[in-house]
DNA sequence: TGGTGCCAGATTTTT
DNA sequence: TCTGGCACCA
């Protein structure tokens, strides 16, 4: 085996490892990818079929990844390995065993979104009081109790939670607990600790099933294993009972998720669990410079609660890190945007050299402006996904209103976009009678004028036939079709021609983004199921930091530190390092959760190959107020013989003196041009008409009814779709899908 | 029923 | 600053 060559001593033991349990500890930067891979691929040489590989990563992405890096070594074979996401893997897996536990097959996955409307909607009718029931503080209840599996019925019977619940003013969580979970059962949906909780449902009471995945999944390996949480521990346990051959690896210093329920305690249940276990450390860096290792290990060194572990390299001591002090966060992001610019000059960086990371997502505004201004192309990661923007989910919730009828979120986010004369108090009474009749909403929709006269009835059973005339297409077409029809007769499109705004035009262009998205997935020849339930399954798991980066062109990535987490960048700048920022003032109030704070700095720091910079502000803008800033305790953590200390140019002026800055503010806010709405003046004729494009080519003039005027700059054409790139005279290009647009030929 | 306009609350991180 | 919820009116 040569590739068992490029291993130092402990990874080529981790590597050779077959059988039985390991835990691999792998210092960051430590070569764990590559441990994994090869240990895969090295299975595989040894005659085990990828089919009974299991490996379970963090995300999406990583699990792309470490496919593409096994396929290298062992080629097509790779893509039998069952790889992903717990989400995702097990998703596919309920969806195959559905009815055993009484879901339907193709059920819906609620997002944080539609589990939080619907506590809302829930608190509501209980009469709460929503000041004291926040959705957000109750999904958060109810989540950490499904993380730990306590069932509804065991949340109500435990005397500790009720009186803990009690104490806290909020008696009735349980009760809402109770109604959630019904009411997604009733809809045929999961949330996302559903996908693991029913997991453990179906693997307790049906042996059958858990023993054929047992025998399916010989060998299991999970990645991040400091990053799972209980019910995700009890999964893969379970899973390995039988063979025993499981592998985990982890590193504590990188445990960053215990707000969503990660626990260490799963490395110590491990070790209790496997006494024969075998451990490999591995704690060679080859990624970081020894500045940055070292700088790394002095602040972790300020953590109580660690296992031992003295991470080391052997590369070049490199450059010190900078820290660089702003008077405010608009002068921060220009430092950065500037330091990026001089470095891609001075040292031929690519811009893909460069990652910009913060610890929340709204930091990310100031350096937006500062590139943009500096004409830095950049990526941002995370943040408002495309999936989470109305439009998108208005379409969706069509979707999956089409496959799954019960579904109550999508139903309601429906049933009167567009307009269609079924208002609130309508929208109220289906839901009474559903429940006074003991009816699914569904039956009371289809049925009602019977149940609610005729008048208001029929726009609901209108409605209810479109949606019947929507799942009868998507009996017999591809995931594309069926969407492209609902977007056109679902009313939405007519619906956003009407908006001639700025945002208007941005939001028909995503609907557009969407079916060509839906097109790409039906023509993946990777993606054997084709169906609208299968893309909807597929997209409800997938987040933006798992989209393909674009390809085209060299980006400075931004992202928050735990997207960041598993990758690495030759410059990293560490934006916003000030007390209340990061660490930030929810994570003050205990020990451990300033140490996990603490973590998520090392993580930061030891995604830095070559160069490293932490910055801060004086002053900052907080919710329209400016407020002043103190720098963070993480900086006084470093060694200070592993930094070097420069500050922003523009202190000169003023001394940074947080009024002077609101007086300057206020005067370049006068100084500001005022907005402009980039509105298309153009207005379509009332005879509009489109034409037939099947003979649509480049040059040929063309009208649309919401962009006006333009030309064809290129036609291009992937399978049976085509699109066409158009430069409009008011609005610029567009690329639009000739099956779905509407465009009038001028010859 | 639907539109307008005011007020309060939001920013921690993600599958 | 921005958004979403709610009250009030046509």
């Amino acid at each position: 085996m040569d590739h068992l060559s490029l291993l130092n001593e402990s990874q080529r033991q981790a590597v050779l490892h077959k059988e039985g349990p390991a835990m691999i500890i792998a210092g960051a930067g430590s070569g764990k990818t590559r441990v994994l891979t090869f240990r895969i691929a090295q299975l595989i040489n040894q005659g085990v079929d990828p089919f009974n590989i299991l490996a379970l990563t963090f995300t999406n992405k990583a699990a792309k990844e470490m496919r593409h890096r096994i396929e290298k070594v062992i080629g097509n074979e790779a893509k039998n390995i069952w790889m992903g996401t717990f989400h995702s893997v097990f998703s596919r897996i309920l969806r195959s065993e559905a009815e055993k536990i009484g879901y339907p097959r193709s059920f819906t996955i609620y997002d944080t979104d539609d589990s939080r409307t619907l506590i809302r909607n829930i608190v509501k009718e209980m009469n709460l009081d929503d000041k004291l029931y926040k959705p957000n503080v109750v999904l958060g209840r109810i989540s950490s109790a499904k993380n730990k599996l306590i069932s509804v019925k065991q949340y109500l019977n435990d005397a500790v939670i009720q009186a803990d619940d009690e104490a806290a003013m909020r008696p009735k969580i349980g009760k809402i607990y109770e109604m959630y979970q019904s009411r997604c059962f009733r809809a045929g949906a999961m949330d996302f600790d559903d996908l693991l909780f029913q997991t453990n449902v179906l693997f307790k009471d049906h042996p059958d099933a858990l023993n054929k995945y047992q025998n399916i999944f010989k060998y299991v390996m999970v990645d991040e294993y400091q990053d799972t949480n209980y019910s995700q521990y009890l999964i893969t346990r379970k899973l390995a009972a039988q063979n025993r051959n499981i592998v985990v690896v982890g590193d504590d210093a990188q445990s960053i998720y215990a707000f969503r329920g990660a626990d260490i305690q799963n490395i110590l249940n491990f070790e209790r669990d496997y006494p024969e276990l075998e451990v490999f450390k591995l704690e060679q860096n080859y990624r970081s410079t020894k500045n940055i290792v070292h700088a790394a290990n002095s602040v972790i060194k300020n953590n109580q609660a660690q296992l031992r572990k003295e991470v080391f390299t052997d590369n070049e001591q490199g450059p010190l890190i900078e820290v660089i002090k702003a008077n405010s966060d608009n002068e921060e992001g220009k430092l950065v945007a500037t330091t990026i610019f001089e470095e891609k000059m001075g040292n031929h960086f690519s811009y893909d050299d460069f990652a910009i990371l913060y610890r929340t997502n709204a930091q990310s505004r100031a350096m937006e402006e500062a590139l943009r201004r500096m004409n830095i192309k950049y990526k941002i990661i995370g943040g408002l996904s495309f999936y989470q923007r109305k439009e998108i989910k208005d379409l969706i919730a069509y979707l999956r209103l089409t496959v799954n009828p019960n579904d109550e979120q999508a139903l309601r986010r429906v049933i009167n976009y567009p307009k269609r004369g079924i208002g609130e108090t309508t929208e109220q009474k289906l839901f009474v009678t559903a429940n006074d009749t003991n009816h699914a909403v569904w039956e009371v929709v289809m049925n009602a004028t019977e149940f609610l006269g005729n008048r208001v009835g029929t726009a609901i059973e209108n409605f209810s036939i479109m949606i019947r005339d929507f799942a009868r297409i998507a009996e017999h077409s591809d995931a594309f079709e069926v969407a492209k029809h609902v977007a056109k007769h679902s009313g939405i499109v007519d619906d956003l021609y009407q908006d001639k705004t700025v945002e208007g035009l941005a939001r028909y262009e995503n609907i557009q983004e969407l079916l060509n998205g839906i097109k790409e997935y039906v023509d993946d020849p990777e993606k054997e199921d084709k169906s609208l339930s299968a893309f909807l399954q597929d997209i409800a798991l997938i987040t933006d930091a798992d989209t393909k980066a674009d390809d085209d062109g060299e980006f400075v990535t931004l992202m928050t530190i735990h997207s960041a987490k598993g990758l690495e960048f030759k410059n990293v700048f560490i934006v916003g390092m000030e007390e209340n920022l990061f660490p930030s003032q929810m994570m003050l109030n205990s020990r451990a959760d300033l140490e996990e704070e603490r973590r998520l700095f090392y993580v930061a720091i030891t995604r830095a190959e070559k160069k490293l910079y932490l910055t801060y502000a004086t002053s900052r803008y907080q919710w329209g107020n400016l407020r002043a800033c103190e720098k963070s305790r993480f900086l006084d953590e470093i060694d200070p013989k592993y930094i070097n200390f420069k500050y922003g140019d523009s202190g000169a002026s003023s001394g940074g003196n947080v009024f002077d800055r609101v007086l300057q503010r206020k005067s370049s806010l006068v100084a500001a041009p005022p907005r402009k709405q980039v509105a298309s003046n153009y207005t379509p004729p009332a005879d509009f008409k489109a034409s037939d494009t099947s003979k649509l080519a480049a040059g040929m003039k063309v009208e649309h009814p919401k962009f006006g005027f333009g030309v064809v700059e290129k036609m291009d054409t992937q399978g049976n779709s085509t699109k066409a790139i158009i430069n409009f005279e008011e609005v610029g290009e567009k690329t639009l899908l000739l099956s779905f647009a509407k465009l009038k030929i001028h010859d």
